[in-house]
DNA sequence: GCTACTAAGTAAAAAGTTTGAACAAACGTG
DNA sequence: CACGTTTGTTCAAACTTTTTACTTAGTAGC
């Protein structure tokens, strides 16, 4: 479901020709400003084939074209851009804390986006809502008169590979819930391309997609928010998303970090949840579900109960980010969630912990980055965008 | 390194054919005894396409036919095999314990294999006594009149996933050798594929590759020896082999199981292998290592000390399969090594843990199937030999 | 200001691959 | 033994890339 699309065993001639148009798309996506004769020789193409293609993809609102480039001897190339003018993607993201909604543009540009807070409730009352909210958006100033590539939206829960269906959201007391069926029910004037995934991994996603600079073989986010989960990506040219036979891949809150140890939501013992994750430090410092943790937390950093439990619950978030290290080793590790606003009490002891033993093994130098983010609100969101682009230039369909 | 190929970003003519030659070969491959029509239908291809590709590879000894299958109506088709006879594949893997060779067929058939010996020694030592073996295994009966395709070389640790470099074999005293350059030099007349790539990693591309019944997405292997090593596969077309940005994907030995436990001969504490490797337990019971585990432990099972020992490590070993699953969430679990050989007094408690506990997030009744390999000798030479098929039919080159 | 030079991009013929439709081959059935 | 059915092949047609030549657009030198 959603972004690993199985490579067309074989090809016939428009196959080809679709190839072709996507590599020049995905060159001009990752490097912003190339000429057609850059794209030439980068892909392999003659600069007939180039120039046609491109002329396609200018008709079909895809590139547009910018300034004339260096002029260092011979007639100044045309750089090309993305079209940022006449597409829209869509990507929401459901949660505990409500709904959050991004429409962007072909570079991972937000329009515009939206914010609603909604206790946990039923799917259908929240598809229900989303529905209006996605209405809303889609005729929003910023939005109305592009052309909707699709809507991608972000679950808190492991989904099913195969079918669209989310397994299991414990936050929000869902099981089995065919959402995207729910929801496209509900908005059938919006007829193009549909995606759903886990929120983990398409904020994984989005962050290797939307990128031009320091572009990188793999990441993983990790979502520290009430329970702590990951998303795997991995290839340079089509990233593919790591899911697993169940979906169960990046469920690293549930990793034993303690063989043993106290009980865990999901029912095993010694969870790394049971040291780091939202509903942990509520049930080890008292704290209500309905107030912000880092706000609770706040006026007693003073505490030593309270410095102790965060310094532990850093120590295994470092200790988990060691484990990644050692167990998918990609070439960037993104944080984030809404643990990450508690900051250094937390954040401090899992950073030193990973810095201090990253390059035992190996004995090297390299430091695998580590980037914090600070607002996470719209991540997964714009993330899930991400994913409705990836699949109109690489998968099937009439798309480009 | 090795079998995660750049997919070429676009593609002239004579690329497409070589898709379609390889989609044919990979169709029969995994379904021995398909017919031309079988081919057309399920590559979504022409008759004539299929018709034309299939004689090509006729030609050049891929493929061979079978007998005329199922008459029901009309025209019975001609079945579809891989050649047997004409090409080899060659395979070894080096380790604590020496050198072991294989030559294989195109299905993975081992023609002949051979075994040699050797105390760990230099790179350079080693790479002439491989030499000589390959020379001689090439030149043996069964192997003679064939034309050989390519040599894969598995290797004890890390490898560079940009360049061909082995970081560290820690069980070698080996770090940061080209053994690939030393070999190639001393076999010039072998000017086939080469390619070399972790044990594990290996083992695992070829347990997934070289099959043809219950095929699966997704793939870790497990190698627990001295170390303790995984490899995972995934894709379904064409099975990537995850590395990471340093090659540490995999290293489950390294990940921490025990915060703040004893300390691991990487300098970390805690780490998996502390628990349960072969160096771990030869320290816990002083077992030498001159002599093999397995037959030192066989008369001293009764004793409390070595049943505490075997049980904790099983439970160790038990817990990084439950991580694994929560981590990777592969379709199968392939367990080999060494460690292997200790039987149910080790693999007992990992497996009576897994089972217990894999299920206790979704709540299924899915059984992710673990696998137990009693005699994985020749598991690694065997997968490095599938890995030269694999960039055969799909790498760039002019094969096919 | 003119010419020479360089490189980018385009137009039309040429080459190569898949396709489509017709055809030949092989088997079972009545 | 004729008929229906399916497999596999043949050859002209369609389509895409390539090749080659040419146009375009700028710089540099005199």
């Amino acid at each position: 479901m959603s972004t690993n699309f199985q490579q067309h065993k074989a090809g016939d001639l428009h196959f080809l020709k679709r190839l072709n148009r996507s590599a020049i798309l995905e060159l001009i996506r990752r490097a912003p400003g190339m000429t057609r004769a850059d794209i030439a020789t980068q892909a392999q193409l003659t600069k007939a084939t180039v120039g046609a293609g491109v002329q396609s993809l200018l008709e079909q609102g895809w590139l547009s074209e910018g300034e004339l480039q260096r002029s260092g001897g011979g007639r100044p190339g045309r750089s090309l851009y993305l079209n940022e003018q006449h597409y829209v993607l869509l990507g929401a993201e459901v949660d505990v804390h409500g709904l959050r909604l991004v429409a962007c543009t072909l570079t991972g540009q937000i329009l515009t986006s939206r914010q609603e807070y909604l206790a946990p409730t039923t799917p259908e009352i929240t598809a229900d809502l989303l529905a209006d909210l996605l209405r809303a958006l889609r005729s929003s100033p910023e939005v109305a008169g592009r052309q909707c590539l699709g809507v991608g939206i972000a679950l808190p829960g492991p989904i099913d590979p195969k079918k669209p269906i989310l397994r299991l959201a414990p936050n929000l007391g869902w099981r089995d819930i065919r959402f995207l069926d729910l929801l496209r029910a509900r908005l059938p004037e919006l007829d193009s391309l549909w995606l759903m995934d886990n929120e983990a991994k398409s904020a994984a996603f989005g962050e290797l997609y939307f990128r031009t600079d320091k572009i990188t073989d793999s990441l993983v986010y990790v979502s520290a928010g009430t329970g702590i989960g990951s998303g795997m990506v991995e290839g340079n040219h089509l990233p593919l998303i790591s899911r697993g036979l169940q979906g169960l891949a990046g469920e690293i809150g549930h990793t034993v970090l303690q063989p043993g140890g106290l009980y865990c939501r999901c029912g095993n013992r010694g969870c790394a949840e049971t040291l780091v994750s939202g509903w942990s430090i509520r049930a080890a410092l008292g704290i209500a579900e309905d107030q912000s943790l880092s706000e609770a937390l706040q006026p007693r950093l003073g505490e030593a109960e309270v410095q102790v439990t965060l310094r532990r619950a850093g120590e295994a978030l470092g200790t988990l980010l060691l484990n990644l290290h050692h167990t998918q080793n990609p070439s960037e590790i993104v944080l984030g969630g809404s643990l990450v606003q508690i900051g250094a009490p937390l954040l401090d002891p899992a950073l030193t912990y990973f810095k201090a033993n990253q390059n035992s093994l190996l004995g090297t130098t390299q430091q695998v980055p580590i980037r914090i983010i600070e607002d996470s609100t719209f991540v997964s969101a714009r993330g899930a965008a991400a994913q409705v682009l990836a699949r109109a230039i690489h998968g099937p369909g009439e798309l480009l």
